[in-house]
DNA sequence: TCAGAATAGTAAGCGCGCATACTAATTACA
DNA sequence: TGTAATTAGTATGCGCGCTTACTATTCTGA
């Protein structure tokens, strides 16, 4: 097929990064989708409560640093914890220095979803990139630069 | 940063293919936003116009083969279609064979918008992924991978 | 000390991506 | 030919990613 009416400089869309990007990325997040339903959880869930569970139960986490963390949104992040708050998975004190934070705390029952489901995550991601066989190494490295590049900007 | 909480085969988080193609894409998702902010169009509206444009304007093009051709789903190529039809970019007439279908036409408006916007998307695009330098035939290639093996599944 | 700047968190709203369900028209097949 | 299966398109609804705007609290510096 040829373009007619559109001054591209791709002979296919096929060779455009930031569509295949874009494409690859929804694959990969209904793989994900389908992977955590078994446990409930939506991906975003699941990161917030794996960061959290991460980053430990001992000192205080502030929404803040989690979303930092995560690379999360502070909105998105603040809506998400409500809603696991409400599953009992995660507790929102308030914040013992500053009033206007909250303390984060993963409760146990959280903590043993997010190492079930991690497991089911990581095996969803082997497969899914396993087509890349050696190269996923340089893949990795590749998506690493360019998240450091577009945040310089 | 050690995890003690979290059995995760990962030392760290920025080792994970999948967490980096999500942030990336976010990114570039945001990139592509800003650029296309003068325009007066979304990313979706961007693509479907740019890929009806692309497929001409001779033969009777379907809201479904424009849904195959930009890897959008049904549900949101109607909406957007919609929304494009009541700037006048694009016409939705019935179909002349099928009596389902709607037969997709870009107005001369449409044409010309997407025309001056692909250009900047283009270039959006170049700088985006430019930082790969050398690497981004190899980048490419490994998405396309990527998207048809996910398909297969 | 105290006014202004910065920060943590939330409300409301928009477009996207997708799932489910439905209507209307077409096609396939017995 | 007539009925079943398929297909094009759309309504509804949910969660995501982000923007704007706002409150409450903390920090900063004159």
């Amino acid at each position: 097929m040829t373009p007619r009416d559109l001054d591209t400089a791709f002979t296919d869309a096929d060779d455009s990064p930031g569509l295949l990007l874009w494409q690859v990325t929804n694959r990969w997040q209904a793989a994900i989708r389908l992977t955590l339903k078994p446990y409930g959880l939506t991906h975003v869930q699941f990161v917030l409560l794996a960061a959290l569970t991460w980053l430990g139960s001992e000192g205080p986490v502030t929404q803040k640093a989690l979303a930092d963390q995560a690379a999360s949104d502070p909105m998105m992040t603040s809506q998400v914890l409500r809603a696991l708050e409400g599953r009992g998975l995660v507790e929102r004190r308030p914040h013992p220095q500053d009033g206007r934070a909250r303390a984060l705390a993963v409760t146990e029952e959280g903590r043993a979803l997010a190492n079930r489901a991690v497991v089911a995550v990581e095996a969803c991601d082997a497969e899914f990139f396993g087509t890349l066989e050696e190269q996923t190494g340089a893949f990795t490295r590749a998506l690493r630069r360019l998240r450091t590049a577009s945040t310089q900007e």
